[in-house]
RNA sequence: GGGGGCGUGGCGGAAUGGCAGACGCAGCGGACUUAAAAUCCGCUGGGCUUACGCUCGUGUGGGUUCGACUCCCACCGCCCCCA
């Protein structure tokens, strides 16, 4: 990496002439922050008559440094910032930190170091970098989730979701590590192994806190339709919540009053169920072989069962294990008998734990049928009727088709049998229609330190109490061990925390010793950053109110379904509570792609990183801003080149020497501004190219944010000024330059302050200053080139004047000299785009 | 298997029915320099041609159209999500 040799130049900061002195970035970066802070140019309006726009990027994990990815993710908010600052808006740019989370326990067990000082030294170093990249962000409204006044709001809204019935406890299956000696959340778990020693996770099953979002699951799909997010993350959304059409049966079984209920899509095909599956956690299997020869090995088919993960269990290409528990039900349909298994691929938490297996036409349990030797009875054939003759076996068809083999059913179509067959079980008490979603509960508890403590109490008289709204935040102790042991959170090792009085009858009782998943703490920031001095409420109304929804929220795309479900639930859970008026957070979703090096994401591990500060103090951060958006569309991944960066760098001296080489004669010079039509041939070809940049850049940026199209305008611009600069007037070079200076800055927010003041002489700041507007009619030249196709094929152009009607134009092609060799025998058809190609069929 | 996305020079990418390869990187040639770096100027998809030019070319094969990277059908390959 090339150093340049600014302190050469030793800058006294006079006589800036046509010897333009290098560009010194690091004068410039420090100069300007320093303004720009003191006169607290970057912070959001209280009350205004200006539109609002809240821009907004998803805040980082406080991990040490800023990485390429948070440089490009934030540069991309900060110009959308800056840009609509210019337009007019009262922009709320807000930052923060997602700063509760494992890393900082790892630190604190690994080095020694207290999690929350390992924290809030990260959070000062990369506010530092943030600084010197030029973020414009209001920092007054700066807010860290594991800083009791955040987290107190954190502990305020579960209360809520509590009070509403969205928060509550139950028993469930968790993810422990036996060498860690801890709980891990699902992310966590890779492949079925710890992420951090590789051990095996097995699965706990113990009381846990969820919030209850499968009560929205019906709006979380519904309104997706309405929100401008990248079509992908709404697919995944959809997929992710998983809703299914169809009914449950109950299936008796012989010899007793008890009833297998299952649920189905599939209600057609019931005619070729040959047996049924239980999910081996499911309490009638237990209670099927209680008594029983087949007990003792149940048990031990159990136990094996537990231990495997649910991937796997759910895999279609993994086998598939069973076991026969000796009873038989009865189809509701037919009479059949269906002998009952236990099968390892299905899970008591899907459906109902049970399922009718139609090993014809479901590929899971035709492997099952296999393996056990059950019969494969097909009930459904393809519409067109191919292969309908094939038999048996091998022949698995899982679409929509005729039924056949089943009864009254038998000609019918898949579609026309399950409204029939639905209609059947309904009339006769059966079973019923039903809608399942694929969604589960939110599990919010973790057994870990590092995270805001849940607000509960258990007394041993009044039971689980809420701790009261005006005793919040509970305080995390501050001296634990991280590491207790079995199940047994660390709040659990500090007695002084543990022991406490109920707040319903001042009777001894224990706090709640688990802490609340890191997701719940960034699914409302948004809403305290319209607040986030707010010491009463977790943000007023009025607040609230002016300020959401967010209207363009820029981040990465690993969050398409966690942190944007999550949100986006928590969001519709605080309107029914009437806390906000927004049932959507986020109006607009920008993700942006990956930044990478050798073809895979920069990461420790792999050794491929480039760090920001060594760009920042080699390029400065103009070039690193300008570089991170021109490279690729902003949506796209792309890779790092170190020579790409520096193309930017020449590219952005280029522009200073310009500015360098006129800044001597413009001193003094009034801008032309609107006596347009004074101007020689010269000064109108440079008001053109001007108002064409400030067209280019702005519909670039409309347009879903085209930043790299947009910089490359700019560079064009800066091509053909450079043609003919000296042919320029004064007065035209001074607006010229004055636009680009204005275009520039929401880019290269530090150089085209110096460009504005230093160079043109003007008040600070550019910042300030309107963005340009461009003229429609100055975009049209006088004459157009229009390309001359002869039978499609392209043959030369033509120069005509803008908007000449189609006989002159074709009249100017046949008498023009080098196109009379295609017009020997005239020509059949001409077709005229105006401006543009004209084709003649000959 | 289902859903979503993508496929254009040596490379990143432009062009979304109208001159394919804007802009940049890399490369080649030239100017300046004792020299190098930096900077500036020119060239740069393939093939044929001394040249004017001609011709092929946007993953593959078909189709629609005066005209297709762009729209339609089928296929191949890659990436992401879900199973």
């Amino acid at each position: 990496m090339k150093v340049q040799q600014m302190e050469n130049n030793d800058n006294n900061n006079k006589n800036v002439s046509t010897e333009a002195k290098e560009y010194d970035f690091r004068q410039a970066e420090e100069r300007w922050s320093n303004y720009w802070q003191q006169r607290d140019m970057h912070k959001a309006e209280e009350t205004t008559k200006k539109p609002k726009k809240y821009v907004l990027e998803m805040f980082p994990y406080p991990s040490g440094r800023l990485h390429m990815g948070h440089v490009r993710n934030y540069t991309l908010g900060d110009v959308v910032a800056r840009y609509n600052r210019m337009r007019g808006f009262n922009v709320l740019h807000p930052m923060g930190w997602d700063a509760f989370g494992l890393p900082a326990e790892n630190a604190a067990i690994e080095r020694n170091i207290h999690p929350e000082t390992w924290t809030l030294s990260n959070i000062d170093y990369m506010k530092q970098q943030m600084k010197k990249l030029g973020f414009s962000y209001d920092w007054d409204r700066e807010l860290a989730t594991c800083l009791p006044d955040y987290y107190k709001w954190t502990q305020w809204l579960f209360l809520k979701l509590y009070e509403k019935g969205l928060a509550y406890k139950k028993r469930a299956k968790v993810n422990w590590c036996p060498h860690c000696k801890t709980v891990l959340a699902n992310e966590q778990v890779i492949d079925g192994k710890c992420w951090r020693c590789h051990t095996p996770i097995e699965k706990r099953e113990i009381e846990q806190w969820f919030f209850k979002i499968t009560a929205y699951a019906d709006d979380l799909l519904k309104d997706l339709d309405d929100l401008d997010w990248p079509e992908y993350v709404k697919a995944q959304q959809r997929n992710w919540i998983g809703r299914s059409e169809g009914a449950t049966v109950r299936f008796q079984i012989e010899g007793t009053d008890k009833y297998i209920e299952v649920f189905t899509t599939r209600l057609d095909t019931i005619y070729g169920a040959t047996f049924m599956v239980l999910a081996p956690e499911h309490p009638l299997a237990k209670e099927l072989t209680q008594g029983t020869e087949l007990e003792e090995d149940f048990n031990a088919f159990l136990k094996a069962i537990t231990l495997k993960p649910e991937i796997d269990r759910l895999s279609t290409e993994k086998e598939k294990e069973g076991f026969f528990l000796g009873k038989y039900a009865i189809n509701p349909f037919n009479g059949e008998r269906l002998p009952i298994y236990a099968g390892d691929y299905v899970l008591m938490e899907y459906g109902t734990g049970a399922i009718m297996a139609v090993p014809a036409h479901d590929e899971r349990d035709n492997a099952f049928a296999k393996k056990y030797h059950l019969p494969i009875i097909p009930v459904v054939v393809p519409k067109d009727g191919t292969k309908a003759s094939e038999k048996g076996e091998d022949v698995l068809f899982t679409d929509y088709g005729t039924l056949v083999n089943s009864g009254p059913y038998s000609g019918k179509t898949s579609e026309e049998a399950l409204d029939l067959m639905a209609t059947y079980l309904e009339e006769h008490q059966l079973g019923s229609k039903k809608v399942t979603y694929r969604l589960r509960d939110w599990l919010v508890s973790r057994q870990r330190y590092w995270g805001a403590p849940i607000p509960m109490v258990y007394c041993e008289k009044c039971g689980m109490v809420p701790v009261p709204e005006e005793e919040l935040p509970v305080v995390l102790p501050r001296e634990v061990d991280y590491m207790p042991g079995d199940l047994v959170s660390p709040l659990a090792t500090d007695p002084a925390f543990v022991e406490t009085t109920c707040p319903k009858c001042g009777g001894p009782a224990r706090r709640e010793t688990d802490t609340m998943d890191t997701f719940v703490d960034s699914s409302w920031y948004y809403f305290r950053y319209a607040d986030a001095r707010n010491e009463n409420e977790a943000f007023s109304k009025d607040a609230e109110n002016y300020w959401l929804p967010v209207d363009i929220y820029i981040g990465g795309v690993e969050h398409a379904v966690l942190h944007l479900l999550y949100s986006r639930f928590i969001t519709k859970a605080l309107k029914d509570m009437g806390y906000t008026h927004v049932s959507e957070p986020f109006s607009k979703l920008f993700t942006q792609g990956m930044v990478t090096l050798g073809g895979s994401a920069m990461s420790k591990s792999k050794g491929n990183i480039v760090d920001p500060d060594d760009i920042l103090k080699n390029y400065g951060a103009d070039a690193a801003r300008m570089y991170t958006l021109f490279v690729a569309p902003p949506e796209k991944d792309f890779e790092w080149s170190q020579q790409g960066l520096e193309g930017i760098v020449r590219f952005l001296r280029r522009i200073w020497n310009f500015y360098g080489k006129h800044a001597a004669r413009l001193e003094g010079v009034n801008s032309a501004n609107e006596n347009v039509e004074a101007h020689s041939e010269w000064d109108s070809k440079a008001l053109r190219a001007s108002n064409r940049l400030v067209y280019r850049v702005t519909s670039d940026i409309e347009d879903n944010y085209r930043f790299n199209t947009a910089i490359a305008g700019m560079m064009e611009f800066l091509n053909e000024i450079t043609e003919y600069d000296d042919k320029v007037s004064s007065a035209v070079m001074k607006e010229v330059l004055e636009t680009f200076a204005k275009v520039l800055a929401p880019f290269v927010p530090f150089m085209a302050e110096e460009l504005w003041s230093t160079m043109l002489g003007n008040e600070p700041s550019v910042h300030e200053q309107s963005w340009p507007a461009f003229n429609e009619e100055l975009l049209e030249e006088a004459q157009v080139e229009v390309a001359v196709q002869i039978n499609g094929k392209f043959r030369g152009t033509i120069i005509v004047p803008n908007g000449a009607p189609e006989e002159d134009v074709k009249n100017a092609v046949l008498r023009s000299g080098s196109f009379t060799k295609y017009f020997d025998q005239g020509y059949k058809k001409c077709f005229y785009v105006p401006n543009k190609i004209i084709n003649f069929i000959v």
